[in-house]
DNA sequence: TGCATATATTAACATGTGTTCATATGTTGT
DNA sequence: ACAACATATGAACACATGTTAATATATGCA
């Protein structure tokens, strides 16, 4: 079995559908305004179901709906502090994300072929 | 040092809803596993949309209507060669999102509550 | 136990969206 | 001019998906 780890600038190669469906479903679920909302209010620091749902004037029905979503697709995680859950982005490389694109978005067009 | 309470970059207070928009718009495109494919296919590069249509085994059309959207949301652009038009990601930070985003496929799960 | 609060789940509906087919536009040759 | 190729566009359909309302589960406290 020669399925050794590939070195670094080798991300691009293991690109098997698999994981294109997980990138595809994680970015899918970032792509929701309520949802992206719900992840940009929690990028400071994890929130309650209800603080989140309060915050954006939704129903916590709603929230809960779609950090159910995000927590499957380890876009987020809950852990339970009394009867209150809190969600936070799961990991940096999420935030970063966000970041990035953060970035990205505050720049000016950048126009070629129309 | 300065880890218990995050502080929160100045980045994120400037989020109205048009910002988010545009970031949603961009994160739902690239939501669609065709899109992703295609995204990640011109990662490397610029390709014509031809080479794309055949890498992917899919028609022309389809790879011409899912380009126009990724070019209108700024996620890639493109560029005359002769009678080919090469499309490649919009710049580095779109890049460096989906390089973020398969290391964070690529580790372990990493649970909390069910 | 019982009640109140917080979160989760289910079903149903209305809307959005990816794909296909047909057609149009644009570019490079002869 | 024409033909041949590359890309773009428009309409229609099948399917996915976000939201709501009602109900269920879980936790804490008197």
């Amino acid at each position: 079995m020669s399925t050794a780890t590939p070195p670094e600038p080798a991300r691009l190669a293991s690109l098997d559908d698999d994981r294109v469906s997980q990138l595809a479903e994680m970015f899918r679920l970032m792509g929701d305004p309520t949802r992206l909302r719900i992840i940009l209010g929690c990028l400071p620091g994890p929130r309650s179901v209800g603080d989140i749902a309060a915050r954006l004037g939704l129903s916590s029905s709603l929230i809960s709906h779609h950090l159910r979503l995000l927590r499957a697709a380890r876009v987020m995680r809950g852990q339970r502090h009394g009867k209150q859950v809190h969600y936070g982005v799961a990991d940096e490389h999420i935030s970063r994300v966000f970041l990035d694109m953060l970035d990205h978005v505050g720049e000016p067009a950048n126009h070629d072929v129309s």
